[in-house]
DNA sequence: GTTCTAGAAC
DNA sequence: GTTCTAGAAC
């Protein structure tokens, strides 16, 4: 009768014919609605004839030898919910190596599809807002992805609760009213509004677990926002970019090809550094900051004040009496430590440091601490990668600079050893047994 | 089925 | 650097 001319007609989310013009006709994206889908797939309820469609035709693609390769594209662009993504689907193909595989390949890609009755995507349209919900069975479903092409992917995460926002291309997509941005991936939680192009037509998302049938798993709620644990007293966590006002940057925005942005994460040791509450010791040349993913009980950062990014840029007596004095601070903080006598402490230099601004380590030697996980880890702290203080300093002394030998990254991936008895360890949980019994309590 | 690693993404 | 997770190894 009155057609609200505002109003735009509902859209699917994946046919990729239908871009959105940005700028002059909004359209409130709809995902598939129940209805829809029963009508275009009419005995989906179990999802088997969509099912076998999809592997007879990938098996006859896969057939001509993958020159048919769209066919499969269009198939999958033709799912408004997929299982998988398509760089996924590629890869899989690629792997294919009998029928099986393609029965398992479809299996997933078809999962919300082959299980209407777990895995629901409707829209509620209530005047201008929409609500998206995905009915699931966690024993089903994990994921399920909405992909519209050059715009934006979402993916639920239906064990999580939450969905990840993806922004595809330049068209800015909102996750309360905050640009996601290009290339970039937020979360979106319930409650939260996402907008698609521009900021007329609010989404949110919901997720109801199908009970029905099987037994709740024993899933933990929705977490509260404390991450931090533990030992940290009082640490309000400042995520957000301060603006501090002693930055010497002010009057210039200087051209940023640097390395410098913060938001970077080989950048994370110059923010750590100036944040008072991380400081344990500072002068004028250098601060200490305790490491933030310790990799044994005691583990300190030495940083000069002076932006130095790696060893390569050391020249000169000047950075050689600094360093020097870093190596000095590094003792005194073993010298004030409580557990010291019981302890052996090294101090010293990865040969290839991830992090930017060039920080001297200073670690105990029972390398006991669980953020310590990995071989890297390992081989970083006990094989020739870690380069003593002292061979730094004689090496710039000597040369007047400091170079780290060819095949230095190789010995990352050495064979575990213990550092104290030679022992080959096959695993990092069976090394961290190991190093028990060289530990005195 | 579970443990553990390793590689991609951030 | 960390986190996440697929799949290798057990
Ligand atoms: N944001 C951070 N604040 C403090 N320490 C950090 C931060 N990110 C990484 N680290 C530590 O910095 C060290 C950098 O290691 P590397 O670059 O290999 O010398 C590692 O021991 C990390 O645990
Ligand atoms: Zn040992």
């Amino acid at each position: 009768m009155d057609p609200d001319p505002r109003r735009p007609p509902s859209r699917t989310f994946c046919n990729p014919s239908n871009r959105w013009s940005t700028r002059d006709e909004p359209k409130p994206v709809t995902w598939v609605s129940r209805d829809t889908r029963q009508q275009n797939n009419s005995q989906t309820a179990c999802g088997s004839n969509l099912f076998t469609h999809f592997c007879k035709i990938i098996l006859k693609c896969l057939l001509a030898g993958l020159s048919a390769k769209t066919e499969i594209m269009n198939l999958y662009h033709s799912l408004t919910i997929k299982g998988l993504r398509w760089v996924e689907v590629q890869r899989r193909l690629l792997k294919i190596k009998n029928v099986l595989d393609i029965k398992v390949l479809c299996k997933q890609l078809l999962a919300v599809h082959a299980h209407t009755v777990f895995a629901q995507c409707s829209i509620l349209e209530r005047g201008m807002a929409v609500s998206i919900s995905i009915k699931y069975s966690s024993q089903m479903l994990t994921y399920a992805y909405v992909i519209c092409p050059g715009l934006v992917e979402l993916k639920a995460d239906c064990n999580k609760g939450y969905v990840k926002v993806k922004q595809l291309g330049s068209n800015p997509t909102f996750v309360d009213s905050v640009e996601v941005g290009k290339g970039m991936e937020v979360k979106m939680e319930p409650g939260q509004q996402l907008h698609i192009v521009n900021q007329l037509y609010p989404y949110t998302v919901h997720f109801m677990e199908d009970l029905s049938g099987e037994p709740p798993p024993a899933k933990r709620p929705r977490e509260p926002p404390s991450m931090e644990a533990a030992d940290s007293k009082g640490a309000s966590n400042v995520k957000v970019a301060k603006q501090a006002n002693h930055t010497p940057s002010s009057g210039r925005e200087s051209a940023t090809s640097n390395n410098e942005k913060p938001g970077i994460w080989s950048n994370g040791l110059k923010a750590t550094m100036q944040d008072p509450k991380m400081q344990v010791y500072k002068d004028d040349k250098v601060v200490v900051i305790k490491d933030k993913y310790p990799k044994a009980r005691y583990h300190w950062l030495v940083l000069p004040w002076e932006s130095i990014p790696n060893m390569k840029a050391l020249r000169g007596e000047e950075h050689c009496d600094l360093l020097r004095h870093m190596q000095q601070v590094g003792q005194r903080m073993v010298a004030q430590c409580k557990d010291a006598p019981a302890l052996r402490f090294r101090s010293g230099y990865h040969a290839i440091p991830s992090m930017s601004h060039i920080h001297l380590h200073v670690i105990s030697q029972d390398f006991d601490s669980p953020a310590l996980k990995n071989k890297k880890h390992w081989n970083s702290f006990t094989t020739d990668y870690f380069i003593d203080s002292q061979d730094v300093i004689q090496m710039l002394e000597k040369t007047g600079k400091v170079t780290v030998k060819e095949g230095t990254s190789e010995l990352l991936k050495l064979p575990l050893r213990c550092h104290v008895c030679h022992k080959e360890l096959a695993t990092i949980p069976s090394l961290k047994e190991h190093l028990k019994t060289h530990i005195s309590v």
